[in-house]
DNA sequence: CCGATTTGGCGGACTTGTCAACCTTGTCGT
DNA sequence: ACGACAAGGTTGACAAGTCCGCCAAATCGG
C-alpha cells in the first residue's frame, strides 16, 4: 500500500467531516461532470452543455427558451451561445414563440432526437448508479432538500447577525 | 402578475418533477456558485476558486497539497495555477514536504488570515442560512448522501444493463 | 394610452476551467 | 537494487463560462 496516499486518504477525510455544504457540492459537481462528459465523449460528440439542453428539450415538458434556461440555470450568454452551436449543427430548430416575441421555442431536429436517443440509455443508467449508492430514506429526501437548498441560493443578503 | 412568468416558472416545475439527480446538482452549484462570488466581492477581490483554497488552509486539518487539492475537487491544471496567484499575492506560502518532495505544505501568510478571517463569518453565515432551510431529518442526511454520490461518481464505467 | 421598468436575447472582452504532453519523484515487483 | 509504472506538478493551447452594455419586446403605473 502506497504510504503517501493513505496519509492523503487521512487527511481528506478528516477535512470532509466539518465541511461547509457548499464545498461538498462543489466537489459532486466536478465530480459528476468529469464523468459525464466522459460518457458523452464515448458514444457521441456533443459537449457536456450541449447534451443538457437536447436533454430538456427531449422531455417535451415544455419548448419555451426562457423556462429551458431556468431549469438548466445557466446563463443569459452561455445559453445563447450554445444553442447557436445546436442550431449550426443541425440539432435543433428554432420556431417562433407564440405568446412572447422575445423568447423562442426549441424542438429537436431528426438528427437531434437521434442523439438524444443515442444517449439517453447511458445516462439513464448513469442516473440509476447514482441512485443506487443512496440509501431508500436518502433517496426520497434528497430531491426536496436539493431543491429547498436551490431556493435558498437565490437569495442575495444573507442574514448575517446570529439570527438564532 | 406577469403572465408569461407564471407560464415559465409553471414549466419550470413540471420539468423538475423528473429531473435527473445530475442536472439537480448543477442547477444548484450554479446559484451556490454566484451566490459566493457575490459575497465575496463585496467583502475583497478573492476569485471563488482562491477563496475555496484558502479556506481550506485556514481549516488546519491538512497542509500537503494533494490532500488539499483532492478534497476540493479541483483539476490538477486549475490548482496550479491558483496556488500561483496566491503566492504572488503573498496570500499563502509555500513550503517542502516533510516526506514527499513532489508534494509542497501551504501556509497563510499573514495578509492571507486577515483575508480568510475577514470572509469566514460572512460565508459561514450563508452556509447556516443554507442549512436552516433544510428540515431536521434533510439537515442530518444530507452530508452522506452527497458523500456517497461522490463516490458513486468516481466510478467510470456504468453497468449499462440492468443488473437486477 | 404613455412613459418607466423589467425581462429576454445578443455580442464582445475577459476570466476560468479543461485537456494533453512532459518531467520529476516515489512505489512496486522481481 | 533496478527497471517499469504510477502519482504529483507545471506549462501551454484551447474550450467553456462570466460579465458588461446594448437593444427589443413585454409589463406595470398611472
Amino acid at each position: 500500500m502506497p504510504k503517501n496516499d493513505k496519509d492523503n486518504a487521512a487527511a481528506v477525510a478528516r477535512i470532509e467531516a466539518a465541511f461547509p455544504l457548499s464545498f461538498m457540492i462543489h466537489q459532486l459537481e466536478m465530480k459528476l461532470g468529469a464523468q459525464a462528459r466522459a460518457l458523452i465523449a464515448k458514444h457521441g460528440d456533443l459537449t457536456l452543455p450541449q447534451w443538457r439542453i437536447i436533454r430538456v428539450i427531449g422531455m417535451d415538458t415544455a419548448d419555451g427558451s426562457t423556462a429551458i434556461r431556468k431549469v438548466l440555470g445557466f446563463d443569459k450568454s452561455q445559453f445563447s451561445k450554445t444553442v447557436s452551436q445546436l442550431q449550426t449543427r443541425g440539432l435543433v430548430e428554432v420556431l417562433d414563440h407564440p405568446t412572447d416575441r422575445r423568447q423562442f421555442r426549441l424542438a429537436l431536429t431528426d438528427e437531434g432526437r437521434a442523439a438524444l436517443d443515442r444517449l439517453t440509455p447511458e445516462l439513464d443508467a448513469r442516473n440509476d448508479f447514482l441512485m443506487q449508492a443512496l440509501s431508500p430514506e436518502e433517496r426520497s429526501l434528497i430531491r426536496s432538500a436539493l431543491l429547498k437548498l436551490s431556493i435558498a441560493a437565490e437569495t442575495t443578503d444573507i442574514p448575517t447577525g446570529s439570527d438564532t
